[in-house]
DNA sequence: TATGAATGAGGATTCATTCAT
DNA sequence: TATGAATGAATCCTCATTCAT
């Protein structure tokens, strides 16, 4: 009857759905966007019920674990706009996008996913919120002079967005592997006085807009 | 019971396999590696009965779709080849990969088709060589002193697999950011004095090794 | 401790119940004897936990019903009985029996809850009571001479019975239907000196043994 | 290619379908509408994924089996039409209704059940189909002076209904009792010059327009 | 050989019932 | 004792594959 009950049940019912996020987040990277939920169900150490008491159908956890990812992309991305130059920011937050891999790449898979994730409500506020910070790391790193003038914020984050992909490799190679491309994208975003990008700056309005 | 009819059929069933493949190809990339077979049947305009006749399972139907798409790509990288520089045909051969797109991202989606895809001898065939020409790009663009010295074949073909990702548009947009990555890439690849990469050199040894 | 609280309970635990049946009563002839017993819980505003305090599982309660129902229609036959005569003491009961519809109408729906009211022993004591008062109501109406003789208890319960189905209407109209086919019925129950049924009377034992 | 296994084809198709619907029919009247789709599959000998082709879901094969009984209903309705007076007819109509019984309770069961066949436009046809040849006998009986004035084809409609109800007997027994109810409701039903029913007659129109 | 009907295993989802709080 | 979270068995439905025509 006190609140005390309700706090250590919800406690509870927090620590399942904790449970059944990461292990289904896991799962969706390991074996795409259709494991069968009971597997999900078993790695989370619940019951199929549970899990859809928790989550009503696949959607709704796809789209659970989606605004999840997306929020500690946000998070992260706050942390690397503290960097004193806007440079220093970008490097980070594309330095960033290897531990970003298993979080969002859900969204790239397939094409159901994409669909669902890109509808869902919460999943774009975030979005929108991260665009936001890679916004002002954007005109901060060209105002100091760092970043090229003729590429947009959509232009960089199609470049995070290519950091996402699943390398050919495991470890330490796949490591290395981004860590290399990531280094020929900084020498393509790099202000350069003879160099000029074909087209026009790719804005965010231009993203997702299928 | 002469050798005519036969030679007719043959030419039927070839027509048959030709769609079945083309029909299976767009699908897997519209709707992803999962698509019923019935759908597939049904695209290719024959009965599910005559798909199983040409292509024993999913499995099989897959391979044969990433062998077709792994001899387009060969064959777009001959050409390429051929023209006069190696930086020349390099910067062909990436611009060519938004063509090769469709042809490739299959193997790029589910994980179960990677798999499938990765063990599988004949397109194992088709990728060395694909990459045996890449290597000879590489090395004659090196000697001519365009391309930078510090990337080996295995890290361009890393960057042509970039290319390959579904961009978040549709149409002209989605040609846009290709255009634009490419460009970037190609920024990044040019020598450099000045310039170093971190890490060593990615060899084609390293791909796929997982 | 005392013996109060626990009456307090007692009262708290009968009111839960009453509750507990009339949301079940009331869900049974909406939805059918399937519906979820969370609903039936919610709409009796208590959680599925006392539910099942209260009634052990799903028959239990259905049995609760139908006794609840029973025990009504009694009440309500033994009132008709005080009428002057029998005659109208048999208008008034069939006249009830719109009332009486919600009900019983539960033991004509689905197949296993005949079976289950059918069996159980509660509900059959009631059912012989209440036919115990029909007996003596229509051997009045026939030593009067209103009711014809060639029927037996049987045959009127089987009249009381197809007043008890769900009319195809709402409100009102549904009401005038039943008006008419009770007219109807009291047509064909009046003595008359030229007609004669087929067969043989139904007499209370014919009645459900199958 | 030639028509005759595409002939052959149907029938064998044809007759699955007839075996799937007998089945269901009769498994819907033993246990209700929701005995599991694979029991109705087991009882026609056939696999349910047989009965999922030619009935996409539940409510599919419930629609096919209230239109197959409901036309049965139009041609026996239809043959009683033949009979030389509108009495006759209505009387050879009511006397069939026991034959009825097994085809029409379905609409009277569950509240799902009658909701999705009351939305069905080829049952709807049926019906209105049917009580076109009620009005028909209906009036030819009251010009014939034989049936009551003060009734109208709504009114006879729900007779009818009244004798598809389940009785509370097996076999003879219930045969027994269906044949005294439709006595006594003939009766009611005579013109009798002294005699008038309460309210106004129950037209069609009053008919399901819940 | 082509077709598409039949099969049945597999995976999604619901809900009766149990049990920890 | 009341609550509602957890469990898992039961059922729906889909679709890969086989096989009769």
């Amino acid at each position: 009857m006190t609140a005390d009950p309700e706090t250590r049940l919800r406690a509870d019912a927090r620590r399942n759905r904790d449970q059944i996020l990461a292990a289904a987040k896991q799962m969706f990277f390991d074996d795409g966007p259709d494991v069968p939920m009971e597997e999900i169900a078993r790695a989370a150490g619940v019951g199929v019920g549970t899990l859809y008491r928790r989550f009503p159908d696949r959607e709704a956890l796809i789209r659970a674990v989606a605004q999840d990812n997306f929020a500690r992309v946000l998070t992260e991305a706050r942390a690397a706009a503290e960097e004193p130059t806007g440079w220093q920011a970008l490097v980070r937050l594309l330095g960033q996008s290897r531990e970003l891999q298993l979080s969002v790449r859900l969204a790239l898979v397939s094409p159901q996913a994409s669909v669902i994730i890109r509808e869902d409500r919460g999943t774009q506020e975030f979005r929108n919120a991260i665009l936001d910070v890679l916004d002002d790391i954007v005109h901060r790193a060209q105002d100091e002079g760092s970043l090229r003038a003729d590429v947009s914020t959509g232009d960089v984050a199609i470049v995070v967005s290519l950091l996402l992909r699943r390398f050919p490799a495991k470890g330490e190679t796949a490591e290395l592997m981004i860590e290399r491309v990531l280094a020929l994208l900084l020498e393509g975003l790099r202000a350069r006085p003879d160099s000029v990008l074909p087209g026009r700056p790719i804005t965010v309005e231009d993203l997702y807009l299928r």
